[in-house]
DNA sequence: TATGAATGAGCTTTCATTCAT
DNA sequence: CATGAATGAAAGCTCATTCAT
């Protein structure tokens, strides 16, 4: 937006200080938990959080953003990578694993009101999983009939249900696997 | 003192008419809704709320114990009158169709702190539940290596993601039976 | 004020013990106790303890009243029956001895605005300390220089420090004496 | 984290206000005077006096403790400077002359729970208040009889009925001087 | 009369946000 | 730019008082 100059080195440096601090403090706490928290814990004041991010739910969002990047990153990994037969349930199986955090900020940002910038990280993010699961279709290692928005549904509520209902490391795999068996062909 | 005698007309009306508006308010603007605007809803002043649940929690607590109530009695009908080989799946069914609800405020309830009484009420759930899994196996409309836990973790997760994630009636249809395909033996 | 009849014997019953717990629960928790807890410790419903005392202020007023004529009484009976040269000391000793309900009370009182019905009441008691006092005078046990209000001011003190500072009854018993040795004669 | 600097200018300076307001406000109004009177009367908004006194009993304890520091630098200018034959009574005098604030505050402690910090400030008091008096006494102005806490007992009482009972100035004159009367060798 | 549910002003406290330093 | 003190709008909760039962 404002070309204006780069960014100082030290306030850059602060930024992201700032975002870890504030994955952490929200994951402990919820969305529910103070703007002094995350301040205190980057080692920064107030008032500096505040000029990085003018309202708390751009720094929600900020978080939201930068989540958004890896997990796109990961796919294209995978993309580039991986072995179509077994990319697309690595990475479903991946996502959830990593939910913890996203889907503490996910149901935090619910509270928030909803759809906090979908925009285009999102598009990118179902088309990338849309290749993978393409991928795996065309290898045969994925049922025919299935459609992308239901592997979706099915991977945010998988995704939503193993943080919010803390399930032990195990549950999470069995259950998984339960999902990921559904998607094969029989 | 007295032993307590039947609770007064009003105040009986008052409290119902307090735990649905709660349940409408925690619905839309979850569990941050003011108790104000709850008791704005339910036609009462503040004090009429804290009378009948003396702290916040109290009244989160008690609109998931009327939701558990509906929820087990639902059960108990489909298990004494319910076709076993369909029964199972018509409460798995239901019980994602009326997540609106339940899903916001057990969502909620997580954040409120862990374990809001577990109690007697959840273990008559899981065992109607399990009751009716059991039929439908027994049925052979189940697979047999599908684990109880694994299928309530399935619908916690399909529960949370419907409502969370504001699927579609016909989205949620279909992934509803996506998971259910993955229970049916091949 | 109203003549009307004569109140019914469940109305005294009733007035008797709310008093009485007040007296209780406010030298216990302080005036900002709650009426609510007095109506608890009398029995009653909270109506009752209104109808009988239409504020909070008057309830505290009426214990007042009743303490007061409490030490009237025992005025009237030293001053009838005591012997002169101790029953001044005696009194005083008395005062102060029973000054952990009073003094709670008078200290309340002074948060509740200043002067709750000085009257007649005060009148008499002041009335009957001041008999006793002369008649020690005069029987040479008290020093002929010092003046009625200096002495009640002292005792006033005596009592509102026992009770405020929670003196040991050794360490009261030793600061009486050293007060009552200061208005003896050398 | 930073080695605490100094406190910005308008900070002590708002501080030093809302400690001068709450100290008026609770000298008035009592304890149960609400802290959004003692922010009015500062000039500051709520929240600030809740920065500077995370709860309202920080706030009646940061009184408590400025008045016990004045008392204590009062005693130790007249240990270095005054006549030990009469530094003592000047003391006790002082005492309960400056006992309006004291002693409401005391009071209005005591209904806050018991013993706020009572710390060595409380210890460094006492000591003064004993080196005064063992002066006085080795001067032969005080009874050899007389136990310290005998005094302080008394102190305390007189200093209570001063301010609890309004006396006028000339009434608190003479009863203290009664009181003193009775600490001299007869 | 007694009951106890309802009222609503008011209290303490928190926290996103602003702005002087 | 960073700091952190000040702001002030809620929020949760209490309690004296009223009034329908």
């Amino acid at each position: 937006m404002t070309p204006s100059r780069p960014m100082r080195a030290d306030a850059r440096r602060n930024r992201a200080r700032i975002l870890a601090a504030a994955e952490e403090v929200f994951a402990e706490h919820g969305a529910s938990a103070s703007t002094e928290e995350v301040a205190a814990r980057a080692g920064v004041a107030i008032g500096t959080v505040f000029r990085h991010f003018p309202a708390k739910r751009d720094l929600l969002a900020a978080i939201m953003k930068d989540l958004r990047r890896r997990l796109i990153d990961k796919a294209e990994a995978l993309i580039a990578n991986g072995d179509p037969k077994t990319a697309f349930f690595d990475y479903f199986t991946y996502l959830v694993e990593s939910s913890a955090k996203i889907g503490t900020v996910v149901n935090l940002l619910a509270e928030e009101g909803p759809s906090i910038e979908p925009g285009e990280q999102i598009m990118a993010l179902t088309h990338a999983f849309g290749t993978l699961m393409d991928a795996a279709r065309e290898a045969g290692a994925v049922r025919p009939d299935v459609r992308p928005d239901e592997v979706i549904a099915l991977l945010t509520a998988t995704t939503h249900g193993a943080m919010a209902a803390g399930w032990s490391d195990d549950l999470r795999r069995r259950t998984v696997n339960l999902v990921l068996d559904g998607l094969r062909p029989h």
